[in-house]
DNA sequence: CGCGCGATTGAGTAATTTCAAATCTAGTGG
DNA sequence: CCACTAGATTTGAAATTACTCAATCGCGCG
């Protein structure tokens, strides 16, 4: 294996697209985003890989480059439930044990072969006090986030199943191609029977 | 009415409040604090008074002191559905609106009679620009935020009624004292006889 | 062809909703 | 102190919806 190369081809697409994910939000000359850079590490991970078992430290957040991510979470009742998707451009971690820095109580592997970035708690926080305009990035990151929940559980609150699935495709477009129907039921919180019928039936 | 005097009680009880809250996160020092303070406004709001009308825009986002908001969304089929409460040190707002700067989809009401400081959008950044300190207070709030979200979706995904009754009375203690238990089913998605069999039967 | 996986369908069961009625409770005024 | 009332809660019964489990269908692939 040669010395790694940055002038390599998928290298830079990386590159450029964690860059312009940051860039959506806030400006960095070229100095900065390789500063920021360093603090990332990049993955290559394989279909059914297991990135995060329950119980470990969860040591890392994720940028998804290419492929597709998921977190479940085990019930008492030994069902699992789809938690997130992780797409392209999107960011996925157990977010509570990311941040408490605390063993996880989910679970996160791959749904198909993925490259993504990878980024420790120690290495935010290092990477937001040298560049604070990274806090910047954060804060309207994690609102975004936020509001995206927000407006999930308001789908519980308000929508049927048959509406709920609607409004996956527009969070995770192209999904219900990518991934079986039974997924998708498990995020939406119904049976695959009941969303085969529904979407018979409703549209 | 006198001129208003920072050394009239409440009002150091209630900058204490808010000072607390944020120390919990960042260090203040008195000026810094002192500036801080010029950005909100106090607000003595009545029970029954709607802050904000949906359709109408976000200004504010509320830090209660002392009283009861919430935040409510009309569904298509004219049902009303809790999305949050703002109980004493809670945050509140229609987020979405709020960040957007849009037209709200929620409606916000108080439910007792409510002190809050509030905030404008605007006024918040000015202060975060200012003070980057308080830009981490934020994105610490944020993401706390966050994960109590994600917890009500795992509870949404794998919880029956009854234990997502039981884990709305952590996040608002008292709150089962406070309003009917119709509201606390609006909240959970379940009719208000269901919650009521539900609590007779499994504890 | 036959296997395996995913999606669908059917039938019976369980849970939830709806609507109506009954009960309970706190506050009010006589 | 009691009666009355309005709102909150509970209960009942029927209707709806969703779930489970089993069987079947469809399809790609060795």
């Amino acid at each position: 294996m040669l010395a790694k190369n940055i002038t390599d081809q998928s290298t830079i697409t990386s590159n450029d697209r964690l860059r312009k994910e940051i860039e959506e939000i806030i400006c960095l000359s070229d100095q900065e985003f390789a500063f920021v850079l360093e603090h990332f590490q990049k993955r290559h991970l394989k279909k059914h890989q297991i990135v995060l078992h329950e119980g470990d430290l969860a040591q890392h957040e994720y940028f998804v480059l290419d492929g597709l991510m998921r977190v479940t979470k085990l019930d008492s009742n030994g069902k699992e439930h789809i938690v997130q998707f992780g797409m392209e451009n999107q960011w996925i971690t157990d977010s509570e044990a990311y941040h408490k820095q605390s063993a996880a109580s989910l679970t996160i592997d791959c749904l198909e072969n993925t490259t993504a970035f990878s980024l420790t708690l120690a290495q935010r926080e290092k990477m937001c006090q040298a560049l604070p305009k990274m806090e910047t990035f954060f804060l309207k990151k994690t609102t975004l986030n936020l509001l995206a929940l927000q407006k999930r559980i308001l789908c519980f609150l308000s929508s049927n199943a048959n509406d709920r699935y609607h409004h996956i495709l527009l969070v995770y477009p192209g999904l219900a191609q990518r991934v079986p129907k039974a997924m998708i039921a498990s995020y939406l919180g119904v049976s695959r029977e009941t969303l085969s019928r529904l979407s018979k039936t409703n549209a």
